[in-house]
RNA sequence: GUCCCCAUCGUCUAGUGGCCUAGGACAUAGCCCUCUCACGGCUAGAACAGGGGUUCAAAUCCCCUUGGGGACGCCA
């Protein structure tokens, strides 16, 4: 039987990280055993789903590059299917019809929580006969769940977890508007679908013994569910909007790779012994459930960035200049040219397209340049007399490469009986305004002639 | 409150009873390289939550405690 997984986000909001990580580790493993990877919407709570919602989930998975087969199945439309299998089990007696209001429920739930039980439905109407059903409600249906005994899952990260049946309760299958609860939805649409392998945040562990009463109650074989640990933020509490659960878009939009995204969630709770750098063939060749860990992880951007920095360095040099340009908000072929040209010295000095961003601005901001406070420090007078001396200089040579530059600035300091730094760095303060920058030689050779002469002469 | 899950350096993790005076990566500190900043190289500090067992032998198996997380909804 090939493997068929899936990845069922309710569009209620963005891609977060800890949804695109349990997309990614279903996409692999479906990938991996040369199986499907299937996307369904669940989007059964109307007040909440946003066809916004929807848009943002799916370019967050165009973006990250889990390509998905098939067509994305949207929960809702399948409601019908979902009402017929209660149907089924109302008539085999495996479901009834409870007409508890939501005060009496929520009474019990109260009384339960003082007498120190759990806090569940009691079943007052699972017996009862259908003629005492007070006038005018629409009744919920109810699973009829096994009272003793116990429910046993057989998880493939978890392990074997049991649970005694008297702690659950008979759980709403339908609404009372006769719209279909999640966990039925997620069992028959799983069904259907012939998913084989369910893959989620293991705040799922639980509800899933609630799923299999489901599966048994339809005879119905389940898949394989592996419950992966949850990602907490850095001070280990719940990932909060402040720490990184944020939506995909929004590292694209602070300058993550996708790859590099990738990279970090795959090894957030999964390892292949020492490899940290693992590209995404790799991944897919190697991916496992037996390696998945079993504990919770911290986001930590800190290592986000530097698996960032690498791709960074790793990326194609006309393609970071593009989305440089982009980003600096310059067109152009000039400018195009000189951030290509520039990007091999960039992008080893920056962990994010954001900070490539920033520090290659200099390389096509328009004369005269911004200075700042520390550039203006370094240009002493001592300094403007050396770099008007050593203009006169530049202005002569035919040969404007990196190394035929740094043989002229050489000669020259020794000429002056200064040390390189002491050109270099008032120099680099002319050219990039900062005391921060590529090597000063390239910087020199990529911006020409004639502009380093006209930034030199803006501030001597 | 009830139930379930988890527990190795600050963080991500390797480790599946002897290879562990516990390895790697990120971060941190120092040194080297050097025109600055990075990159790169080298070095350093840094962990088996605590207590009981089992065993010739335990980070690894069992139990308890503690700590964290999750679920308990006519949300998903």
């Amino acid at each position: 039987m090939s493997v068929i997984t899936r990845f069922a986000p309710s569009p209620t909001g963005f891609l977060h990280i800890g949804g695109a990580r349990t997309a990614l580790f279903n996409w692999l493993f479906a990938r991996h055993n040369g199986g499907r990877f299937l996307l369904r919407i669940e989007d059964t709570d109307r007040v909440r789903s946003t066809e916004a919602a929807i848009d943002a989930i799916i370019d967050g998975m165009k973006w990250l590059g889990l390509d998905w087969d098939g067509e994305v199945v949207f929960q809702f439309v399948r409601a019908p299917r979902h009402a017929e299998v209660v149907d089924q089990m109302l008539a085999e007696g495996k479901a009834y019809r409870c007409y508890c209001s939501v005060e009496e429920l929520e009474e019990m739930r109260k009384a339960a929580m003082a007498a120190g039980k759990p806090l569940r439905y009691d079943g007052r109407w699972r017996d009862r006969d259908p003629k005492e059903a007070p006038e005018g409600v629409k009744p919920v249906i109810r699973i009829k769940a096994p009272q003793t005994g116990e429910t046993v899952v057989r998880d493939e990260v978890q392990g074997e977890v049991r649970v005694a049946n008297d702690q659950l309760d008979d759980m709403v299958l339908l609404r009372s508007d006769g719209t279909p609860t999640y966990m039925l939805s997620v069992v028959v649409d799983d069904h259907d679908m012939d998913i084989t392998h369910v893959i989620r945040g293991d705040d799922h562990l639980t509800n899933t013994f609630r799923q299999v009463q489901i599966y048994n109650a339809m005879g119905w074989k389940h898949p394989s569910f592996s419950h992966i640990p949850m990602i907490h933020g850095p001070d280990g509490a719940k990932l909060s909007k402040r720490h990184g659960a944020l939506g995909v878009e929004a590292y694209r939009e602070m300058g993550y790779l996708p790859e590099a995204i990738r990279n970090y969630l795959l090894r957030l709770g999964w390892s292949h012994g020492d490899d940290e750098i693992i590209s995404t063939q790799q991944a897919i060749a190697w991916f496992d459930l037996g390696a998945v860990g079993r504990s919770a992880a911290r986001f930590d951007f800190a290592k986000l960035d530097s698996l960032n920095a690498h791709y960074l360095r790793e990326a194609d040099d006309a393609a970071l200049a593009a989305e440089t340009a982009k980003r600096l908000g310059v067109g152009g072929a000039e400018a195009l040219d000189r951030l290509r040209r520039a990007m091999p010295g960039l992008k080893a000095r920056a962990k994010t397209l954001k900070e490539l961003a920033e520090n290659a601005a200099f390389y096509v901001t328009p004369r005269p340049i911004a200075l700042a406070d520390k550039a203006k420090a370094l240009l002493t007078p001592e300094a403007k007399t050396l770099l008007a001396k050593l203009a006169t200089e530049l202005a002569k040579t035919g040969d404007w490469s990196a190394v035929g530059l740094e043989a002229l600035v050489r000669g020259f300091v020794e000429a002056e009986q200064v040390k390189l730094g002491q050109v270099a760095q008032p120099l680099r303060a002319a050219l990039a305004g900062s005391t921060t920058s590529p090597g000063i030689f390239e910087v020199m050779e990529i911006l020409g002639q004639s502009e380093c002469l006209g930034r030199i002469g803006d501030c001597t």
